[in-house]
RNA sequence: CGCGGGGUGGAGCAGUCCGGUAGCUCGUCAGGCUCAUAACCUGAAGGUCAUAGGUUCAAAUCCUAUCCCCGCACCCA
């Protein structure tokens, strides 16, 4: 039994989430962290809203609520439509809150004390009207490349030029439109990452080993341009307070930490968070400190690619310079992205299908299969209904779902409803044994391997699997010359029921619960550890149900999809 | 030459690191079965693996060059 810690990227504050996130990050991480429990790990899945920064900001004035309030309401809807996807979070934190602030201040005063970070003065665009220092995504003006009267701080998008927010040519507040705006110098603290370069350079070699492709290329791509010294706080009120030996720091009292220094802390806060609301308020450390019980814990971490460079060279530039012994990163795995019809999903242009919505439509199972099955591992993929409706027809419906009604029903109506008693096993029970005893190894691998398209392929071929024994089987041809062989044949299909069930649950719990509820397979024998699953040979799994116990047939597990309802959500959400 | 990812039968993908008869799902066509959600099972057709060179007994896989698509560059998952 290993010890694994499992976080996914933070849903930031501005709203629901839609499918890409899901995707990329919080449903990967969940289907690996019921898969490590059910291997009979002991896990702890952690995850929390990341709530800083000025998108909240302006989001909460858009709203007409205080930034308090529109974070205390949208943590509420993040963390239930969480739920209502079942994700499994041992704990869904709030990077607001106390322990965060806390620990985010003590990196921040560890660092300094190591001579990693100091005062800068920098020059940025000031917002008279809208009374704060603007980013630069919210400064516009004229390009002076290109003329280009729309150009944003950051880039030209006519002619494509990266720009300074200072140079731009009659600059205004794209969040007031107010022209009122100038140059000012404002003090910041600065990481000095330069410092750090190479004991990153280091960490990462360590790792590279255990990081997909995408990964490692990222991490080193960000080493080899060599790291620059950031910019770690900002001019906001809303945020962790910028202290100093633990009194608020001179000249910083408007200040606030970059949301990104602080995010990435939210790990550890969303842990104590955990630890302290379960009574246990040392217990984080067993997962974090690794002078403290955490040096045996595997630390896996789940994201979006754009993410990757944050995590694998910044954070840890903030835990290596701690001189702390903290727990690194282990295995990270990044996500492409999950496009929609061609453009990108879009929280901000509302374009693509939201998890709430999802959920208004159809049950969380749906969705977690096909965003498995199709998840964006090696390139960006597209989400499309038309592929969407054919995978939930096709896999759940119709392999799945037919085959748990086939099995179940016919055992009802020829066998009293129990686990028939009668037959010995043959040639057909054999081949299925054989296929299990390939498929089942594989099925485990690509979890162990985090390969979740090939676990999702390996397990519709294992249910796949069972409609092609009992064609071989067909145990209704078999009933009416041998009563006794049909039996064998419906004994080896129940359990084979139970056997899809116990596969099926990283993915889709929900279903997974119906199925091994109405065969009554009891809580703690459900697990997926291929040790004890092969133990005493694959066959053994053909008659592990207790025999003439009373099973149930369980309620139509999918319904299909029907082109009517396809084009209802085509038009509802877009995407032609 | 900014960086990264990708280009494999009609669609979506695996295989490429460690060369050796091109595989999966969907779709199409034919057959079988009839327990089941008009489902399930079997078989077939369909690809000169973006292009052009090169290495090799042998290349989707290695090398060189070119073309095309997508993303990123601290706004976005």
């Amino acid at each position: 039994m290993a010890r694994i810690l499992i976080t996914s990227a933070l849903p930031y504050i501005n709203g629901v989430k839609h499918l890409g996130n899901l995707a990329g990050s919080m449903l990967p991480a969940d289907v690996y962290a019921r898969y490590a429990r059910a291997a009979g790990h002991e896990v702890l899945f952690i995850c929390a809203t990341d709530e800083h920064g000025t998108p909240a900001e302006l989001a909460a004035a858009e709203a007409g609520q205080t930034v308090r309030e529109y974070c205390d309401e949208q943590h509420e809807i993040q963390k239930a439509v969480g739920q209502g996807f079942q994700l499994s979070f041992d704990w869904f934190g709030r990077s607001s809150n106390a322990p965060n602030r806390e620990l985010t201040q003590h990196f921040a005063e560890v660092l300094e004390d190591n001579g990693l970070i100091e005062e800068r003065v920098s020059k940025q665009v000031y917002s008279v009207d809208d009374k704060r220092f603007l980013p630069d995504r919210y400064v516009e003006g004229t390009c002076p490349n290109c003329g280009y009267e729309k150009a944003r701080g950051d880039q030209c998008d006519n002619c494509g030029k990266l720009l300074d927010p200072i140079d731009l040519i009659n600059p205004y507040s794209s969040v007031s439109g107010s022209k009122n705006v100038e140059i000012r110098d404002t003090r910041h603290l600065f990481l000095l990452q330069t410092k750090l370069q190479d004991d990153v350079r280091k960490f990462v070699d360590s790792r590279a080993k255990d990081w997909p492709n995408l990964t490692t290329s990222i991490a080193y791509k960000w080493l080899d341009e060599g790291l620059q010294d950031r910019s770690i706080t900002r001019d906001l009120s809303w945020g962790i307070p910028v202290v100093r030996g633990g009194q608020p720091r001179t000249g910083f009292e408007n200040k606030v930490f970059y949301v990104w220094f602080d995010a990435p802390v939210e790990y550890i806060g969303s842990t104590v968070e955990w630890s302290q609301a379960t009574g246990k308020p040392n217990e984080w450390e067993r997962w974090w400190r690794t002078d403290k019980g955490a040096s045996d814990v595997t630390y896996v971490e789940f994201m979006g690619k754009d993410n990757v460079a944050f995590h694998t060279v910044s954070f840890p530039v903030t835990i290596l310079g701690s001189k702390e012994p903290w727990k690194l990163v282990d295995k990270l795995k990044a996500f492409n992205w999950l496009n929609w019809y061609g453009g990108k999903f879009s929280t901000s242009q509302k374009r693509g299908v939201f998890m709430d919505k999802a959920l208004e439509i159809l049950p969380s199972d749906y969705w977690r299969w096909y965003l498995l099955a199709n998840s964006p591992e090696s390139s960006d993929t597209n989400f499309t209904w038309d592929g969407f409706k054919t995978g939930i027809n096709s896999d759940l419906n119709d392999v799945l779902g037919n085959f748990v009604n086939r099995i179940t029903k016919y055992a009802a109506a020829k066998f009293d409803g129990k686990v028939p008693e009668g037959g010995e096993p043959g040639e057909h029970e054999a081949w299925i044994a054989r296929e299990l005893e390939t498929r089942l190894p594989q099925l485990i691998a690509h979890y162990e391997a985090m390969e979740f398209r090939k676990a999702a392929a390996e397990t519709r071929a294992i249910w796949a699997a069972g409609n092609e024994y009992v064609t071989r089987a067909a145990p209704w041809t078999a009933y009416k010359t041998s009563v006794d062989t049909a039996a064998c044949g419906i004994r080896t299909g129940l359990n084979l029921v139970a056997l899809f069930g116990l596969i099926a649950q990283p993915i889709i719990p929900e279903t997974a619960e119906k199925i091994l509820a109405a065969l009554n397979v009891p809580k703690d024998n459900r697990g997926l550890d291929l040790k004890k699953l092969g133990q005493g040979g694959y066959a053994k799994l053909l008659d592990a149900l207790p025999r003439a116990m009373p099973i149930a047939v369980p309620p139509q597990l999918f319904t299909k999809i029907e082109d009517t309802q396809i084009a209802e959500w085509k038009a509802r959400f877009g995407g032609e």
